[in-house]
DNA sequence: AATTACGTACAGTTTAAACTGTACAAAGTA
DNA sequence: TACTTTGTACAGTTTAAACTGTACGTAATT
């Protein structure tokens, strides 16, 4: 009966781990990366490199970018255990903040730098202008100028609104 | 001149789709669905599959899966023109409403699901209990079980936010 | 100082996604 | 009715991502 309990038993956690991964999925966590921050999530405690390899049957090496990649996001963190030498990991605590703060920040990040473009591509259309002739170059560079210039106050929409959503506002 | 001119704005339209493309890739689109959406976007008037797979000299089975993808997230919609054989598609003109709409709209779908799912294992899990006889065992389940409640406030509170930030609310 | 243990860079492989061409069903045209 | 045209299903191919094993640098242990 013990067996058939810890078989069980591993069945609901293997379970948890992919049903819960696809809702940090949804977050822009790669499958992988999502499992093995569930994977820490679910754990009493830190684990090292080759725990987690062992869990999710994977290798250490893909243990290894995508811890890099969820401490990247700041999702994780490494822990310090005196006398002991392998490194520790754990996933941060409070879910809401951690996937809120990362997925905001990654968008302010990722909004000023297209935005940006965008301003600077404006700037290329406006001095082609000068040098257009025909009117239906003209009609055509117009409608172009007017999209940009939708696509940058949806920049603007979309950054206030994610900002009202950060927790750490 | 007027060839030159051409080419250069060319390259400026190419620009403006790749940028923007980037920024809807945020909400979920691949990369090739976001690309062919900015490329209805920003087109003076609806567009048949010949000319979206010439504009991105992708084939036209691409167009087509493409579209549909764009559809059923309600991104594009399709535009009737009397006399005319093919079909004809275009963005949807509000940037705002519509993605936010979309988006959260996925997301109450696939946080609706999970919340089924994770308290199923719950339930699961509470049955195995039951029959668990080792301290350590119950030690685990519990933890797990914690766990599992704090997965599904998360989700809770993840709706909330996301309906606040509905356009429809 | 020599040895062992650990994490990661890198090259190569496997796996999954994107994409294409052909073929066909449905609907329009002659 | 026969002939086009159009959109999409499907199988096969290309391309990109995920993953692995080896090899090596760094740091701890003896």
């Amino acid at each position: 009966m013990v067996l058939k309990d810890h078989r069980t038993f591993e069945e609901t956690h293997t379970k948890v781990i992919h049903e819960f991964s696809k809702t940090l999925e949804m977050f822009g966590l790669t499958p992988a990366d999502a499992r093995l921050f569930v994977t820490l999530y679910i754990n009493n405690g830190p684990m090292t490199l080759d725990e987690m390899s062992e869990a999710l049957g994977k290798s250490k090496t893909s243990m290894s970018t995508g811890i890099r990649a969820l401490l990247d996001q700041g999702l994780v963190e490494r822990v310090w255990k005196k006398g002991f030498r392998k490194d520790l990991y754990r996933a941060n605590e409070n879910l809401y903040k951690t996937f809120m703060s990362s997925y905001i920040q990654k968008w302010q990040l990722a909004a000023d730098e297209q935005e940006q473009s965008l301003k600077a591509i404006e700037n290329d259309l406006e001095e082609q202008v000068q040098s257009f002739s025909k009117d239906q170059q003209m009609k055509q560079a117009n409608h172009l100028y007017q999209r940009i210039e939708d696509m940058r106050s949806f920049h603007q929409l979309i950054a206030d609104a994610f900002h009202e959503l950060d927790p750490n506002k």
